[in-house]
DNA sequence: TGACAATAGTTGCCTAGGCATTCATAATGC
DNA sequence: GCATTATGAATGCCTAGGCAACTATTGTCA
């Protein structure tokens, strides 16, 4: 039996201050990982928004259009564009299915392989450049209060 | 004298799980954010990226486009577009400055004063929805962890 | 003063995401 | 079997941000 938990009430509407959110926190943070990830993955063109799904590709060793668009939160037809941009790159390929000729399966290139080999090196030095100072049990609090948040929203989610 | 904290080891090069990382789990939880920001300002005519630049202009009585877009974090281009179709909706106004002709001062007219009255509230219920459970230390030490992740960030971007 | 740099705003071109629609194919139900 | 429904992918139209180039204006300094 699971206790939904009641909204907190941390902000009020009266003297709502967005600098004090953290909401205009994250969103700063998430700008500044971008910036610095974008930077560094420059070198290798690669822009942010597609290490995503050639990481995932690598991982699965190949998925469908809609797979990619659901782990990464995101709708089918920016999917289909981002791909249409990597396909221009010779990142990735698309092969339609014979079983279901309804799905197109994509696969990393040999140099989509390539491409993304510096990527987790950048992510993780990034990460670790944002995390400095936090110890174990600061970073390891701040990844469950992150879980909590993210479960938060869900439960908003589902109920409409 | 500051003392410059080394970047943290939590990340690894090898190993790299998307899922697991602070990154991963922020941008999700942006995503929720924004998604039920979205829907609760629908019936107000704003969208997620709208009222920040409204409520600043509330908050301060006017500002210019520069000012708009060192606040936000936001290209000054962007901020130039995202007012044209503000001001197309009629909610600001800009207004050449006499003293330096170079700079445009951005107003609230009367519509756009209306628009943001629910802002807040809208943004308080879903920050205090994605809080839910969490004690006031806890919502307290995630806002330290927040900022100094910040700090950190601008802490790269000043080293280059 | 007059050349130069700095700043403010705009615009063009790019990547990028959301939503609605469309088309083809597959699965389901009568 | 056939109509209905569901799913996968793609496309058009919208908002949106980053970067570079450009113009107009202001500030600086020799």
């Amino acid at each position: 039996m699971t206790r939904i938990a009641h909204p907190a009430e941390f902000y009020e509407p009266a003297g709502y201050c967005a600098e004090e959110s953290v909401g205009y926190m994250m969103k700063r943070i998430m700008i500044s990982i971008v910036f610095q990830a974008d930077k560094r993955l420059d070198a290798h063109g690669l822009t942010s928004a597609q290490w995503g799904p050639l990481m995932r590709l690598q991982t699965t060793g190949g998925a469908t259009v809609a797979e990619l668009a659901r782990w990464l939160n995101a709708d089918a037809g920016a999917m289909t564009r981002l791909l249409d941009r990597l396909e221009k790159k010779d990142l990735c390929k698309r092969v339609r299915s014979t079983k279901d000729r309804r799905v197109v399966q994509v696969e990393l290139t040999a140099a989509g392989e390539a491409a993304i080999t510096a990527v987790p090196a950048v992510l993780a030095e990034v990460l670790n450049g944002h995390l400095a100072g936090f110890s174990k049990t600061e970073w390891q609090a701040l990844r469950t209060y992150l879980q909590r948040m993210l479960e938060n929203g869900e439960t908003m989610r589902a109920a409409g």
